[in-house]
DNA sequence: GTGAAAGCGCTAACAC
DNA sequence: GTGTTAGCGCTTTCAC
């Protein structure tokens, strides 16, 4: 902790150049037409006082923060990647931002973002949230008068920012599958609360009967973002892989996956041979596991890049407003050695 | 975006209730005597009119923001986990959380930093930095007037908020490969331009005295907390594990050990048959690896916990600020089957 | 105990 | 073009 001496402010600079605050403040925010000089008047003093404006009383004033909220679970390897993404871009725009980590625990996100929000300005804020049917939230959230911005979630009277394009990855994966001879394969996915898990299934089931096939109700998995839920369906699912009833499975989301490997690994079975398996996210590890794992890939930091970038473009057009259609963000269908005939 | 009507203000809930501005804004930060009927006529008019005060408004005049910058390469896996336990606790105490990404590239460091702080104020700074070593940065954050503390850092002039203390972990890991059998252990480890890279040596060699052996200086491995490091490092080391010279690793950083393990792979190296390896930190996927590998462990929520709660006691206990000991997070020797005899 | 008033540092509206 | 002025919403003397 240094020197406590008063901050210089902008009347000091007025002072110091011999103007006035307002010419001051104009050549700090290059308004109006100013005369050549008189600006280089005001900035040479900036220079030499080492001036720098108070963002608190700037943002007072004039109702703008520069300054951007993020709310997410940021307990979860993802999030890593889309926040790099979403603050390079943010960053080099001159915005700032500041994180808001809800968990995973959808009974209290709304009081977690209205305390957040509470009596603090933003000039945007962006949005992954546990789920769409939080009536009260997106009631609350509508009424928020400055751009909002979700990531990959649907919610009426909300704008959204980025999209995944899972569909011609599930294809290409499904198709995959059956070229190799399965007929029993299991989907593990997100609650259909939510905008991914939904078109997930859905490009699933065409991706089966595309391909001839009926789908099996009870092999389509709905639950929680969780190694729990991962583990609990994985074990569901052993007699059937043992019965060689289900001989491949595709699993949406990471965190589930852990949870299915280690039962897996528990259990001794075997990939691929006594079955195979399509995961979600190409993290580095997923070439190091054993066997490197056959995943769709997304590009998570693009993805928040993206997001940051519709919202700033919204803020400083608003006249476009949900004018836009969301950025769609493509996937891979990355082919390694975890899928294989079945036995 | 919902209604753009003025927001309720300090003013209003003075009319309201019938008492001056100033009488309000002591019942909202509860301070001086206040009688309890004009307090209680005050809360129903905040709470009838649903006043939430102006935080720029309140941290312009009081200086204060109830808000802590937290510079921190968020790209890692460590952070998010870090970041989670910073979070939390900020959180129940009131405080809001803004990041700064400063990545790994440690010439650009200070410009981050500074135009980071530009023109805004926080209650309190953590430190996650990539070098001690540097001068400017560390001349300029000593200049900073409010608490800043450090993570895992030594750096002068400022306060070390937590430490983490491998020295027992490490011992018990030397211990346990020697026990094993080997001899040509080797250790890799980040620059030593900071503290757990100069710790980590230290032990390392303690350990390796104690247990009557001399350090191979050429075993010794420094480097950038990265994959490319990690994978240089094991393609050098690649001959002399075939000459069984060398038999054990020990890694001290996760990104450093992806690198390896994808030398380790493409070159049909296999753990522990042809080389023991310990590794840091316990992710969940070290346990679904093959083989699951055998880690020193480190709270890492704790960690980000302790950090916050050390500043968070410096700033409101001024005195105190750098009286105190930093944390000593401790460190889990956990054995799995990465490691065996030499064969 | 409580009200009135000053002013934090700035922007924007209004004069000239 | 540029100076002056009125607040933004709040905390904090300073009276009473």
């Amino acid at each position: 902790m240094g020197d406590k001496g008063r901050r210089v402010s902008i009347k000091d600079v007025a002072r110091h150049s011999g103007v006035g605050i307002g010419t001051v403040s104009r050549v700090i925010n290059n308004s109006d037409r100013i005369s050549p000089e008189t600006r280089q008047k005001v900035l040479n003093s900036i220079k030499e006082l080492g001036y720098i404006p108070n963002r608190a009383a700037q943002s007072m004033r004039s109702h703008k923060t520069k300054d951007i909220a993020f709310f997410i679970d940021i307990s979860n390897l993802t999030f890593s990647r889309i926040a790099t993404g979403t603050y390079q871009y943010l960053e080099s725009q001159g915005y700032t931002l500041t994180l808001c980590h809800i968990g995973k625990n959808r009974s209290t996100t709304l009081e977690k973002v209205k305390s957040f929000l509470n009596g603090r300005t933003f000039d945007g804020i962006i949005l992954s949230l546990p789920s769409e049917e939080n009536e009260a939230l997106n009631q609350y959230l509508k009424k928020v008068d400055v751009p909002i911005v979700t990531i990959d979630r649907d919610i009426p009277g909300l704008v959204t920012g980025v999209v995944t394009d899972y569909h011609g990855s599930l294809q290409k994966a499904v198709d995959y599958l059956i070229s190799l001879g399965h007929r029993g394969i299991a989907l593990v996915n997100g609650l259909p609360i939510i905008r991914p898990s939904k078109l997930i299934t859905r490009s699933f089931r065409e991706a089966m009967e595309r391909n001839g096939m009926t789908v099996d109700e009870s092999l389509l998995f709905h639950g929680e973002y969780s190694r729990d839920f991962g583990a609990q369906t994985m074990l569901n699912l052993l007699p059937r892989i043992r019965h060689r009833e289900v001989t491949a499975i595709v699993c949406m989301h990471d965190e589930i996956f852990h949870g299915m490997l280690r039962v897996m690994k528990d259990y001794h079975l075997r990939c691929p041979e006594d079955v195979s398996v399509i995961t979600l996210e190409d993290y580095e590890l997923m070439q190091l596991l054993t066997p490197p794992f056959t995943v769709i890939r997304r590009q998570l930091i693009d993805m928040g890049e993206k997001v940051a970038q519709g919202l700033i473009n919204y803020i400083q057009n608003p006249e476009l407003y949900g004018q836009l259609e969301p950025y769609s963000l493509p996937t891979e269908f990355i082919i390694r050695e975890s899928c294989a005939p079945p036995a």
